[in-house]
DNA sequence: ATTTGCCTACCTACTAGTAGGATGAACTCA
DNA sequence: TGAGTTCATCCTACTAGTAGGTAGGCAAAT
């Protein structure tokens, strides 16, 4: 229990940390005073950096896609469904002090300073998130409710693209208000 | 000459640098090496880091608003405008390992570790690239080439979001193939 | 004669990571 | 039941390496 707690207490700290500074804008030393523990203690935990990355990366897609498997398994019109995925973009952004970001869009931008290890789960959410979006555009299409131009799978490239690099980008200048304004304005070419 | 030839060189380096590994991946150390002259010999050109991405940045704005202002002023049709200014960033992105994003765009997703003096100076590259696309959005509205739905302002900051957040995160899944294909796909929704 | 540019040598602060000891809870077995 | 053992967690104390930055000297150019 206690034990637990203690783990979950890094994870979600280092979680924090890692969505608004970067991974390599975090360090242990940032962890274990967050934490009230010594340094040593949180690599008794995880022994590497890599180590409470990537466990850090799993826990956040499991929950990840158990929401948006949720949402596209109800029984909304294909608008909100897109509207409520892009709405936990928005929602990370808003959570804080409004300078979160989604925990792979900082790890994507910096990928080249990352093992191979971190980057290959992060494309490989960035992949599960395409897939996902492409059902729910082609859904939309068949149901008459997005009449977009181009190829399903180009738009929903383009929709990530907006959320993910988005959400880094707003930080600098307009913030989650501007952000809202973009996705609005991406739903709106969306039905077309 | 050879003062700024080594200031210059240092300049060059950093930039490349910064665009691949960001400011908090790159070091005085990594400069120094690259350039061939010792640590301390950066310092006597860019005394603090910030010194050093500061002239950095100033820099870049003027080569870069130089190229696009060149572009707008053209007689170039709205659509051939808008292809060349998406080919600035798809040209940075498929530069050397094909792992350069835009200066601003890494400086962005770092926004957060920086201080005052440097975000300040992105947002206003942000905001001045935001207003040229305004303009070329909106001759190319009124010269009926473009047919997008909703406001002009939204759509331009739509379309610098995708280049700038869309060119760090293609790095991890898709490269500058994906880039060019969302480029694509986004200038066909701006046609309408 | 002064400035410029580069150097060696150094500083403090911080990075990830390790060694080894103290504590205490849980499990084992006579 | 009680004694011994194991194991997890946390600790102090340390390593080697790197970060940004400084002091002060030397040589060549202005």
């Amino acid at each position: 229990m206690k034990q637990t707690d203690t783990k979950t207490q890094i994870l979600d700290v280092a979680q924090d940390l890692i969505q608004r500074f970067g991974v390599n804008g975090m360090s242990y030393q940032d962890i274990s005073e967050s934490v009230g523990i010594r340094k040593a203690s949180v690599h008794t935990h995880f022994p590497k950096k890599d180590d409470l990355v990537i466990a850090l990366l799993d826990r956040y897609s499991d929950r990840f896609f158990r929401i948006v498997d949720g949402i596209l398994a109800s029984n909304d019109a294909p608008e909100v469904k897109l509207r409520r995925y892009c709405g936990l973009f928005e929602t990370t952004l808003r959570s804080g002090d409004q300078d979160k970001t989604c925990l792979c869009a900082m790890l994507g931008a910096e990928t080249v300073t990352l093992s191979e290890q971190l980057t290959e789960r992060v494309r490989s959410f960035y992949q599960a998130n395409e897939e996902r979006l492409t059902d729910l555009l082609d859904m939309g299409r068949q149901a008459g409710s997005f009449r977009f131009h181009g190829e399903t799978q180009a738009m929903a490239a383009l929709v990530f693209t907006v959320l993910e690099g988005g959400i880094l980008v707003v930080r600098v200048h307009g913030g989650a208000d501007k952000f809202h304004q973009m996705i609005e304005q991406l739903i709106q070419l969306v039905k077309g």
